[in-house]
DNA sequence: CGTCGGCATGCACACGTGTGCAACGCCATT
DNA sequence: AATGGCGTTGCACACGTGTGCATGCCGACG
């Protein structure tokens, strides 16, 4: 017999009732100074602590979980991302619960533990998580918060990177850098953020008076498929000064491929990233990207949440987070005349 | 009024009891299976879901929760292994809660949300967790599994990279790519694994007839350092042919040093690292390295979890995880004569 | 001194679920 | 037909906590 100790364990040592004890732990709740002292002691003594579960369980309010949903948890901005948002939860009183999604995976799986552990809330950070969930939530009143992912349902609250200024940026840097003819290097997969962009970016190609040429697609967006996708523009032969990728990775493995091939650096095209991951940054790339700062995204999914559970019947905000700019070597290349 | 509805409603629906509610959702409980039909359809049409934190209350035995206390989640290995473990825990019908920590948080805080939660275990991934940790789980017969740490209290199960094998292997890469004279660069922060590593690696260089010309130390054990470290190498003007690196990422940014410092690529020291990072196979770097497999790590940290939950009492198994050595190209350079 | 108000405390109920125990009905066996 | 056994069902209690309500106490004020 070695349960944890309750609180009429520690009315019994301290000689009150187990509601003192509770009111004791229950801030504003009306206590004898000497008394919530006594009390403090022999819980100390005990080792005992409020069981939250059975408390969330009174409280007819859920309980303070909050399930965090996330896949490619190896992309290094999602893992800093979930980082944050973790941190942020506990520092608000929340508890992050974390869900692990895989394309394939049953969604219905993802509800039940959801409902089953009566979360005040939910986090996707999914990049394709499949709109049942959305749906699902709705029904059972779930406050959701979906990050850089298309509307599905209007109760849901969004947190998307400002995807129009991005794509421009893109082709802004590229026009800066002396492109006039260029490339997108992307990927099968659809994909809200990335598809958005996209289209921004081939919009404003026009208004610059410049050309997309064609696009080449890896069949992933990483590092091997960047690899594949640079494969790909040589044996195309494409005639352009720059190429704009999908995200980093795949722009890093661009350039590995490159070298891989045995492109020397100054007849490499312009090249402009996105997400500004750590390894941009290394020398051994320094990749011109467009930066999506994690933090502003951790607190406005955190705002987010907050007003949903706040406010569940409101109109739920969609908040757009700005892009910046990061100008490196890639774009800084001598081989435009 | 729009509570989630619960047994009662679903029983009231049904035409059935609670209890006949509450047994047709536990496995193996004794209901007609006409019975068990019917309370499923009103439990469908009702949208009810068991309600697991009441569940858990009435089962003395501690929630399916468990605790996974992680830090430095930017670390990709780290990441990734973070999401193997929720993965495993999830297939295991357990719920993992994301305890995010950092050097200088209050470790009683962490015990609090543990013990709040009643979890029925802990995995801690952190590199430098506070050993209070360990002795409050302890205490509270928490079942704990340690990651790549130092022994601090009996009870606790631990995983472990073979670090001696990994240390003498980094010593046989050297020598097989020709060196004689070596260099150690690694941090000044402590750390269990890392600096058992070392140990092997340095009695080994003895067995082999190697010598330790000396150690470089970066201030941080990442790219940043890695950076610094080449730097201080290159000043010292160290008359070595090798370099063993404590982890991939300052092994990365050594390269980069040297590449910032116009060091051709065939008066590079032949290299190693340790743990395979993803990066370390890119192109730009072809890093020969020791892998420490991350699906490894967690099958070995949810087997030693389940063991401690089984059999709370039993001496607890330390489980020492195989490396392998991954030959690539910074051990195949031509500058050893 | 009497009365009133405020504060501290205990009682009892509620939250949603699992399960031992007893009762009940049905079927097979004697 | 009587009886025993077995499968199914309902009752009631338990898990650990929060809190409305009533009670009791003490001090202050008239």
């Amino acid at each position: 017999m070695n349960r944890p100790p309750r609180a009429s364990d520690v009315a019994a040592l301290a000689g009150v009732s187990r509601s003192a004890v509770s009111r004791a732990f229950t801030d504003g709740a009306s206590v004898a100074p000497e008394t919530r002292d006594r009390i403090m002691a022999a819980a100390e003594e005990l080792g005992y602590r409020v069981n939250h579960l059975a408390r969330s369980l009174k409280e007819a309010a859920p309980s303070k979980l909050v399930a965090l949903v996330v896949s490619d948890m190896d992309h290094s901005l999602r893992a800093r991302l979930v980082d944050l948002l973790a941190r942020g939860l506990v520092a608000g009183g929340f508890r992050p619960f974390l869900l692990p999604w895989s394309q394939g995976d049953d969604p219905r799986q993802l509800i039940d533990m959801m409902l089953n552990y009566n979360v005040s809330g939910a986090i996707v950070t999914s990049d394709t998580p499949p709109e049942e969930i959305s749906h699902q939530c709705a029904r059972f009143g779930v406050p959701l918060v979906l990050v850089n992912k298309a509307p599905v349902d209007a109760r849901a609250a969004r947190v998307v990177q400002d995807t129009g200024a991005a794509g421009r940026m893109a082709a802004h840097l590229l026009r800066e850098a002396g492109c006039r003819r260029v490339l997108y290097a992307g990927q099968a997969r659809a994909s809200f953020t990335i598809d958005e962009r996209r289209r921004a970016f081939e919009a404003e190609l026009g208004s610059l008076g410049m050309t997309l040429a064609g696009q080449v697609t890896g069949p992933s967006q990483n590092h091997a498929g960047g690899l594949i996708a640079a494969e790909q523009y040589l044996a195309a032969r494409h005639d352009v000064e720059g190429v704009h990728c999908a995200n980093d990775f795949l722009a890093l493995g661009f350039i590995d491929g490159l070298r891989r091939a045995g492109v020397p650096a100054h007849d490499w095209p312009a090249l402009v990233g996105c997400d500004d991951i750590a390894e941009a940054a290394w020398p051994a790339y320094d990749l011109t990207t467009i930066r999506q700062d994690p933090g502003l995204l951790a607190d406005a999914c955190l705002d987010a949440l907050a007003d949903r559970i706040a406010h569940p019947a409101s109109q739920p905000d969609l908040q757009v987070l700005p892009v910046a700019a990061v100008r490196r070597a890639t774009t800084r290349m001598t081989n435009i005349d």
